[in-house]
DNA sequence: TCAAAAACGATTTTGGAAAATCTGCCGGGA
DNA sequence: TCCCGGCAGATTTTCCAAAATCGTTTTTGA
């Protein structure tokens, strides 16, 4: 989520626009909403209970963060999922973590070290996901928070932003681990984050390599999954 | 301008929103806006010939883009500048473009470098900026679209969006140089393009360096256009 | 004289209805 | 039988007026 939304809260001081923005967004990223369907006005008017006007507000955002695909007079709909598409995303935000970490471990100073060691435990103590489990949700957010964690003590708010919209876009493809999960391999990637720790709080040279790494593998993994999904059914997924 | 608008077309088939977001862009771009102002919905009504909801949408677009500032309830202004941000911005552009020059040596055919040398030639040919001319957006507009074909031939929509959005947020800062403005310093950097071009042509490896090294030459000099900025009048431009 | 509360003015935000636009379908002609 | 033009349905897009909200000023009380 974007830094100015918070989900559960209900609706206080908060414009509808917003509340519609946040929602929405949600939808999308759990996979609520699927892909390649057009997105009826009307029907979002009463899903989210809101007029015209704060609705069309919250399309104009999402469509600029590339959540989704507008087209002039004829609606806007959720873009399908794409290897291409996913390679795209984890380039860029490749390239950008890259960046932040290593200006966070620059300016970074012993709070933000606790802040990391914080989350690295919630993590560990997570339970682990299962295949259909309510779990994996609460496990994903615990695996998100870190990732932020690790780049939060870069003073470089445009490029936080920027990497929050990124990891947005990837959880659109996470949703695919809810169908094809294999918990076998999960071990060896969970422990890239304990030596990644490490290295970012000891200011280690290869601590920003260590990070891409370990992004790519999650790119891999996501690409697998994503390459299996296309054999069961062509049509689901695009290319 | 981001890919998709097109300044000089009237408003046929385009919908008053798009007419509106480009023309409200261009005036950010410009200058024409003065950052710190407080934007007022009915002026802009008036100035942009539309009603509320087009409004609206286009400024909802800038705020997701960056180049407005909202606030909940308190309309929408032109963020000020300052070094910071200018640091943030240029990071991003740089990381991003090493990736996106990298990627289109990998991909580029004879087409491509075709284009480059095509730009390269009538950036050349381009009249040289003078300090209060209309021929400095001309030689601006030439710049962009010489940088812009380096890495056209990356295959990452994406990637290159943002590049885009990366490149109209520094050209905001690009208008102090109409204060501003020594020509005596422009000779080496203009060198530098032929140099780039030839590096990236020949595929050498020490391309992406030079480009990202291009670019922080260029990151310099407007931030020393700034620093004079602000010791002439400090309240003019924050920190 | 100072501080707190209330009222005012201005601005944003929202909902509903009208206008413009697009897509799909049907019928006429080649 | 196939192609082209026009018609109807549906959808998006736009405008206008009302409602909620915020910042400021004025008033009241101590």
């Amino acid at each position: 989520m974007t830094q100015d939304d918070t989900p559960d809260l209900p609706a206080s001081g908060r414009t509808l626009a917003e509340v519609a923005y946040g929602a929405l967004k949600a939808d999308i990223l759990s996979g609520a909403l699927l892909p390649g369907a057009a997105l009826l006005t009307r029907e979002l008017m009463a899903r989210y209970g809101c007029g015209v006007s704060p609705l069309r507000e919250a399309l104009a955002r999402l469509v600029a963060e590339g959540l989704l695909e507008a087209s002039s007079h004829r609606g806007v709909r959720v873009p399908l999922p794409t290897l291409a598409d996913l390679d795209d995303i984890y380039r860029i935000r490749i390239a950008l973590e890259r960046e932040a970490v290593t200006l966070a471990m620059a300016a970074g100073d012993d709070r933000w070290e606790a802040g990391i060691v914080a989350s690295l435990h919630r993590l560990e103590r997570a339970p682990l996901p299962e295949k259909s489990g309510g779990s994996l949700r609460d496990w994903e957010a615990r695996h998100r928070a870190f990732h932020a964690s690790l780049i939060a003590a870069a003073p470089a708010p445009r490029l936080l932003r920027l990497i929050d919209q990124m990891v947005d876009q990837s959880e659109r493809y996470r949703a695919l681990r809810l169908e094809y999960f294999a918990p076998e391999k999960v071990g060896r990637f969970v422990a890239e984050h304990r030596e990644l720790t490490e290295a970012v709080i000891d200011r280690r040279a290869d601590a920003a390599d260590m990070l891409a790494g370990h992004l790519e593998g999650s790119r891999a993994f996501v690409a697998g999954i994503l390459e299996r999904a296309r054999q069961d059914d062509p049509r689901a997924v695009a290319l």
